[in-house]
DNA sequence: AAGAGACTATCGATCGATCGATCGCGTCGC
DNA sequence: GCGACGCGATCGATCGATCGATAGTCTCTT
């Protein structure tokens, strides 16, 4: 058993939040599944909402971490920003169901909760904005409003949860290009010079 | 009184689905926004998913004849994918309610209701593919990956509901000039000639 | 003109089902 | 015997949906 019952738990709310929802899924459905009472699920959670907002909070602190370490010490914003995007991608893909909770159910928290997740996510959003910021004053990016094309970048890139599928026929490495290579020229960089080192 | 009652019960419902999702939105909710008790909000609509299956039908149906309005006639696949993306942004920046309960709640529905929708949004989709298409095969766009570029950029005019406010300092035109020329750089079209027209 | 019947709109009351959460009690290992 | 772990039973609340009743309006009949 490498796998402790609060993990089994909790991936148990992965599974069905993003598959029906937060208000969608039941304390029993949840019990079901982390194959446990209803009842002894409340050894290892709080409310439901608590349960939800871990659950946010652990799978942003991750990518915001890996995002941290992705870009620590590379001073080339375009490399920044590519590093960004391929691990933003690959996380999606990799981890569709975390991330599909985290973009969709922030409106359930109560406002307490949202403060402490939308605070990760703008911390998170803030190294995309300083790499576009610094790209741009650098002159190597070209766009007239960086606060809009950071956002559409972001969207773009948390779409990949919505439909990679491994079974593809595309790697992951080559997704992450592809969407690299979209970012930059989005940007205004050319087809050279910016892959993933 | 311009708007039926009927009308005011599918408001309400598009103003709470989106706000607080469908299975978070209670009989007893809608029929206070729609100021109705919640037995006479059954002489005005079947059960609660038949009128979440009407309020999609209604907006994606409105926006794919939209779509083929905006493209027919025209033969230039720049030109045909612009006013895709234009029409795309603006309808998502001034119905943003609509557009997150399509997005956002199609896996509530049955799958009777849910193959009525993704027939619709395959169709509206299929006029973004063909237009992608008709502009590789004619050099006009460069993507080594066409169906990946059409989803990425799908999901990014996606996100303008998500976060446009009418408050904001950008026009509704000026967003969707800036969406178009996002657009048109990915597919490796260069800044000039991609203004709609 | 008067009334019968049908239809629409609205409501309070209430149905059985399910909701999230808790209680008390057993069963282990230490 | 004392926590940690587990479950059946059950709590009050709320869920989606339906019931029968009450007006109001329109049409048809006499």
């Amino acid at each position: 058993m490498a796998v402790t019952t609060r993990e089994r738990v909790k991936r148990a709310a992965v599974k069905l939040f993003a598959a029906k929802g937060f208000h969608g899924t039941g304390i029993r459905d949840l019990a079901q599944e982390a194959k446990l009472s209803s009842a002894s699920l409340y050894h290892y959670m709080g409310t439901k909402e608590e349960l939800l907002a871990e659950i946010m909070c652990d799978s942003l602190g991750a990518l915001l971490e890996s995002a941290k370490q992705a870009v620590a010490g590379v001073t080339d914003p375009g490399q920044r920003l590519s590093r960004l995007v391929a691990l933003h991608v690959t996380t999606h893909a990799r981890q569709p169901k975390e991330t599909r909770v985290v973009d969709h159910e922030i409106g359930v928290l109560s406002p307490k909760a949202r403060r402490a997740v939308v605070g990760l996510r703008d911390e998170y959003e803030r190294l995309w904005s300083d790499a576009i910021a610094d790209g741009v004053s650098e002159g190597v990016f070209d766009t007239a409003e960086p606060a809009i094309t950071r956002i559409a970048l972001l969207e773009m890139c948390n779409g990949v949860a919505r439909w990679y599928s491994p079974k593809g026929t595309l790697s992951l490495d080559a997704l992450a290009g592809h969407y690299v290579r979209l970012a930059m020229r989005a940007l205004g960089v050319g087809d050279d010079r910016h892959a993933v080192s």
